[in-house]
RNA sequence: GGCCCGGUAGUUCAGUUGGUUAGAAUGCCAGCCUGUCACGCUGGAGGUCGAGGGUUCGAGCCCCUUCCGGGUCGCCA
């Protein structure tokens, strides 16, 4: 048959059937959801993306071959129904669906296409089922209601940016993907070239040089949802591949611009598409004061458990652990002593271990007394002034670490969240988004002992800070900042260096010689030179900002077509291998099975 | 690369101290049924217990190796 569908067309959505619609005839068009066969009367629910409707095969309606045709019908099965809008009686209501006050009286049909019995269930109520069948069939997930409606939420997500920064005086400019490997940073995805034997070009994993070099190819502002690859291990929030709304600003040199327009786009979502708004100003703490109360740039603020030095009080304690660390710091898990019990301290303390705390030290302040487990070691009164710096009382347990500086901050940042998702203190209907600021510009690279950027080598140094950077290097601070929500890094930015003569001592400090900067930064110190204007920008993850708004756990639950753990693709089977011939054209060496 | 958890019908799971022919629910197939809506009733099919090796009279269960999936640390300027 060449023309399936003949004269029909779809008249309207499953979904939206509707008491208003009662009398008329209506052309539907979707999937068999489910069907319940009485024997004289057959009842097929039809899904589409707008949601499901309940049609009724009745013969005296519809007729025998029609009849017939609904009694070989299957699940997944794709239908043209035509048919009349009917109330459904008082007692045959179903509050339940959407459409549950009326049904499509079928009166013809033209069947599509069979299906196969999908290997996992369409809908939403088996939340259980093992997320690699479902990847594995992906274009079946994706019928389901619920990621239909992630996708659909991500869309709205990303027009609503757009729309944000086309009035706001920015110019989206598209740049390559096929690009060059940068010298540090992650691992790059690379791609062999053909015409160049044994050269490559890189995937970018962010198009940061491009970008300032639109700044001084005068287009003034720009913006791109910019695709980004990087090749490291991935995590729940961490895929090979994701989405950047990439952004920059020329003649700008306070942080403050840019983040005033970053904070406009996210208002306008959380406004279009939650219904939320936003606080204006958002709040705004500086890094050391992130570092300090909460153990982490990217705190999460829903609860308390604040981080408390006690490294003073410390010394001369009596207990050696803490004698002999350069820091000690608590928290107090107020009111929380009722759930410390010792398998949960245990359980704790395995918990900071994987962070590198060689130990938890804990207290528990009780009507009878205090109970530890490290009191024995302390001589008089430093019980007491634990208890005091802490502020505790009774039905308070205290958490120390002790050790170097980045251990205690790191265990007792994760240590403080872990409380609170243990022991249900946050408040999972807040959104709490902020502005981190004032980051450092350089940090300490044991590994390889020299300093680091800890943005990106053309990060401008604070100016008060400038004549730091020589004599303290460690406390020179940047003009970078991150937007955090919820605990999780939503994205960073900076204002950046665009005086030669800046750049260059910024290189000196990484320890690059005037001749290295020049062999990997080349080009680009070159078109510093021809009249940069001063510029900054940011960039913030689209999938980590769906994934938040939609309250997911994992990225994969707002991609169409995600990678697992490992990078691969369980529907395509991707990464796979290639013929010897089309190795041979790239100048690689086949390692064919 | 390290650590933790998991892998048993299409799917989600149970499986005792190692002991007969590995079970349940759901889905699927067939029959019956005119108001179901997770329809119901009756019957049926469906298994390389991830793979390989070992211990044992006997292994889904114990041991070793390995593959796969998830989480996490390292890593991710």
């Amino acid at each position: 048959m060449n023309n399936l569908l003949g004269d029909w067309r779809r008249e309207g959505y499953c979904g939206e059937v509707s008491e208003a619609m009662v009398g008329r005839s209506v052309t539907l068009m979707g999937w068999v959801s489910r069907t319940r066969n009485l024997g004289g009367l057959i009842f097929v629910w039809l899904r589409d993306y707008k949601g499901v409707v309940q049609l009724v095969f009745d013969e005296a309606v519809c007729g025998r071959d029609v009849f017939e045709m609904g009694e070989g019908l299957r699940g997944e099965y794709v239908l043209a129904v035509r048919g009349q809008v009917r109330a459904r009686g008082a007692d045959a209501v179903n509050e339940k669906l959407a459409t549950g006050r009326v049904e499509v009286f079928v009166t013809d049909m033209k069947l599509l296409n069979k299906a196969e019995t999908p290997p996992i269930y369409i809908d939403d109520d088996h939340p259980d089922e093992s997320e690699a069948v479902r990847l594995k069939y992906r274009y079946l997930d994706i019928r389901r209601p619920s990621l239909q409606e992630s996708l659909r939420l991500r869309a709205k997500v990303v027009s609503t940016i757009r729309r944000h920064f086309d009035d706001s005086g920015f110019t989206e400019v598209e740049t390559p993907i096929l690009s060059k490997s940068t010298p540090e940073g992650a691992r790059d995805f690379l791609v062999p070239s053909r015409v160049h034997p044994g050269l490559f070009y890189a995937l970018p994993q962010s198009p940061q040089i491009y970008k300032q070099l639109l700044m001084l190819g005068g287009m003034d502002r720009y913006y791109q949802i910019a695709r980004c690859f990087r090749d490291e291990d991935n995590r729940a929030d961490r895929q090979p591949e994701f989405t950047q709304l990439d952004l920059e600003m020329s003649f700008v040199s306070d942080p403050l611009q840019i983040q005033e327009v970053v904070t406009g786009a996210f208002r306008q979502v959380f406004d279009k598409v939650l219904h939320v708004a936003l606080p204006d100003p958002l709040p705004r703490i500086t890094w050391q004061h992130a570092m300090d109360t909460y153990g982490s740039d990217k705190p999460d603020r829903r609860f308390g458990l604040h981080i408390v030095d006690v490294t003073n009080v410390a010394k001369g304690c009596g207990f050696s652990v803490f004698e002999g660390a350069a820091m000690v710091r608590g928290i107090n898990a107020s009111g929380l002593s009722a759930h410390m019990t010792r398998k949960e301290i245990d359980a704790l303390t395995e918990y900071v271990k994987t962070y590198r705390a060689k130990g938890l030290a804990w207290m528990s302040v009780e009507e009878g007394g205090v109970r530890s487990s490290f009191g024995k070691f302390l001589k008089e009164g430093a019980q007491d002034a634990l208890v005091q710096a802490l502020g505790a009382k009774i039905g308070d347990t205290l958490f120390f670490v002790a050790d170097k500086a980045s251990v205690v901050l790191q265990s007792l940042g994760a240590l403080r969240c872990e409380i609170a998702r243990r022991c249900g203190l946050i408040d999972e209907s807040v959104y709490d988004l902020f502005w981190v600021t004032e980051f450092p510009l350089l940090e300490w690279d044991e590994e390889e002992n020299r300093f680091q950027a800890m943005h990106h080598p053309f990060t401008s140094p604070m100016d008060e800070d400038i004549g730091l950077m020589e004599s303290d290097p460690g406390r020179c601070r940047a003009k970078a900042y991150d937007l955090v929500l919820n605990g999780i890094e939503m994205g960073s930015g900076s204002i950046r260096i665009h005086s030669s003569e800046l750049q260059e001592r910024m290189f000196n400090l990484l320890g690059f010689s005037h001749e290295q900067a020049w062999k990997r930064f080349g080009f680009m110190l070159e078109a510093f030179r021809y009249g940069t204007p001063p510029h900054g920008g940011f960039a913030f993850g689209v999938d980590r900002m769906v994934m938040q708004i939609l309250r997911k756990t994992s990225l994969r639950d707002v991609l169409a077509f995600p990678k697992i753990a490992n990078a691969s693709c369980l529907m395509m089977n991707t990464p796979s291998d290639v013929d010897k011939a089309q190795m041979d054209l790239l100048h690689l060496q086949h390692f064919g099975l």
